[in-house]
DNA sequence: CTGAAAGCGCTAACAG
DNA sequence: CTGTTAGCGCTTTCAG
């Protein structure tokens, strides 16, 4: 009887010993199918995410996934490997393994909604984390791209830079448009020209090289490089050091987000600190919020995490 | 009813579709949890793993995804963040949850492994991959770290070194033993000798550079290291090179694992690349067959994966 | 061909 | 204080 092992207090202390020792004589296990189909809450949380191979992600899970095993939740994660069609099917499986919320992050693709709609429809909380996704009314916890864009692009200013690059991510990610954002928000200020042939959308390790190739092949040499995220620095640099120019005193070059990645290279990569762990336990908890609490009124929250630029050798002129 | 969806040939064709207007009206979903209480299958797997933020660890997991969601089936990941006692609580998080199976690498605390035994009595199989579990009967998907190790050390030897270090990992690891011991056979089979102050239990990047920092201060500079992971390597390489030596020209260097990290170093890192990937669809494949086949006798099996030394600057002289 | 009922393991509610 | 029952959503079996 489940009030024994419950330790309920209109129980009998000898019918609870009883129990206990019979229970661990048959090593009973509770089964929390049954459970969750007789509650209806399956004690689960769901995580979308595009790849669990980068370290920001992988972060960020260890994030929820730390809070959620406090909480005694499991956590089921659905990787979409940047395909719409793949999320969307995540999004069903989630929904009929009746998950009691869910922390989202979207792919390059998904340009179309409806499926994050029908998980919301089906009572599922929704907190989007990093990727959001626009018009969507959830919860929301993002990194002040703009802010943090600004200031990478602004320090690259200050070093003396003034051919400044921008390989920018699709721009159908709000993050993405936001990095681009800051990066021309700040040569505005600076009174710098925006020149087009400077800002191309390369976001991978291998975009980067060849981008950087093409560039220097045209002669339109950059004298700094803000880049979308770490592996793309990473391949610009590579590609600006096998051609002959010294990083950083012909071209200075700044990441964002990959963590670890930056104490590498050589020189090392100054980047954007995007603080992946913190972001996960606060979406977490924002999550968890909603799935504990019991108010009616629905109003989605936002919370911006600040984004730390770490200046390295890689941008570091005396 | 249950039998229109399935297309149930006993079924009027008129049924069928009024049934499934009527489903996709409703937005009808499938309960999961209703569905495996009913048949006591989960259609779920759990992964057991150390921590998810390894370049190794994360694309044995995308291996073993793709194959579980081509199979309909949904995975739980639990990390164990190296700590027994985690180890133990997801063990039995998974069993309560009545996984179909377990995909399994353990943490480097554990050297007690009732927990799997439990999990076995539970009628749950289990694959280990890359950290096994000595003395559980069980299918095992492992590296050939002997022979890999071998080759590493041998091509170390064959390219002058006579001082070479291992940087070895917690001996309570089948893995960090044979590591040792591909290594030892390799310095034997050429005449070297065994020296102990050449191996040292290292394992992460902050070890590797305290350790080198003080094998150089005491005098005690090896002209090669075999560490036994990328991370362990690379923490070495900026020491070294920090304190003046020449890589590879005074001390060569070759890790163990990591992926594409070994691009980014400079000189760029001589490693043996372990197919983390195929290693996960591999052990997947194998859950399945267990899972999905109803033999009833049960001879575990062994795939050994070969691992491909890749010679890149750190230990290549001309 | 189709409706009804039983039962997977659990707990909250209800009797005793 | 403790035993019994209903029902979570599904499918399989048995009647109709």
């Amino acid at each position: 009887m489940s009030r024994a092992l419950k330790d309920h207090p209109d129980i009998n202390t000898d019918t609870k010993k009883a129990v206990n020792e019979l229970a661990s004589k048959l090593k009973y296990q509770p089964n929390a199918v049954a459970l969750s189909l007789k509650n209806s809450r399956s004690n689960t949380i769901g995580i979308m995410i595009p790849e669990i191979v980068h370290y920001f992600f992988s972060s960020v899970i260890s994030g929820i996934e730390d809070v959620a095993s406090q909480k005694g939740y499991t956590v089921i994660i659905c990787q979409s490997n940047e395909k719409f069609a793949r999320e969307v099917s995540n999004a069903k499986t989630l929904l009929s393994h009746r998950v009691d919320g869910i922390l989202i992050s979207i792919s390059k693709e998904t340009n179309s909604f409806d499926h994050f709609v029908n998980l919301q429809e089906g009572g599922i909380p929704l907190v989007f984390f990093d990727r959001i996704a626009p018009g969507i009314s959830a919860d929301l916890v993002i990194t002040d791209d703009i802010d943090a864009s600004y200031n990478a692009t602004r320090h690259l200013i200050e070093t003396g830079c003034k051919r400044i690059a921008h390989f920018a991510g699709p721009q159908g990610l709000v993050i993405s448009r936001d990095r681009l954002q800051g990066y021309l928000n700040a040569l505005t200020e600076a009174g710098l020209p925006i020149d087009k042939r400077l800002i191309i959308e390369a976001d991978t390790f291998e975009k980067a090289r060849n981008t950087v190739g093409h560039m220097l092949d045209a002669g339109n040499v950059p004298d700094g490089i803000f880049a979308v995220n770490d592996m793309t620095a990473i391949g610009a640099m590579q590609t600006i050091q096998k051609r002959g120019y010294k990083i950083p005193d012909q071209i200075s070059i700044v990441g964002f987000s990959d963590g670890y990645l930056s104490g590498i290279t050589d020189p090392h990569l100054s980047s954007v600190d995007q603080h992946g762990y913190e972001m996960g336990t606060t979406a977490a908890e924002m999550l968890f919020h909603r799935i504990l609490s019991d108010e009616d009124e629905y109003v989605p929250e936002v919370k911006v995490l600040r984004a730390d630029l770490i200046v390295r050798g890689s941008s570091e002129k005396e």
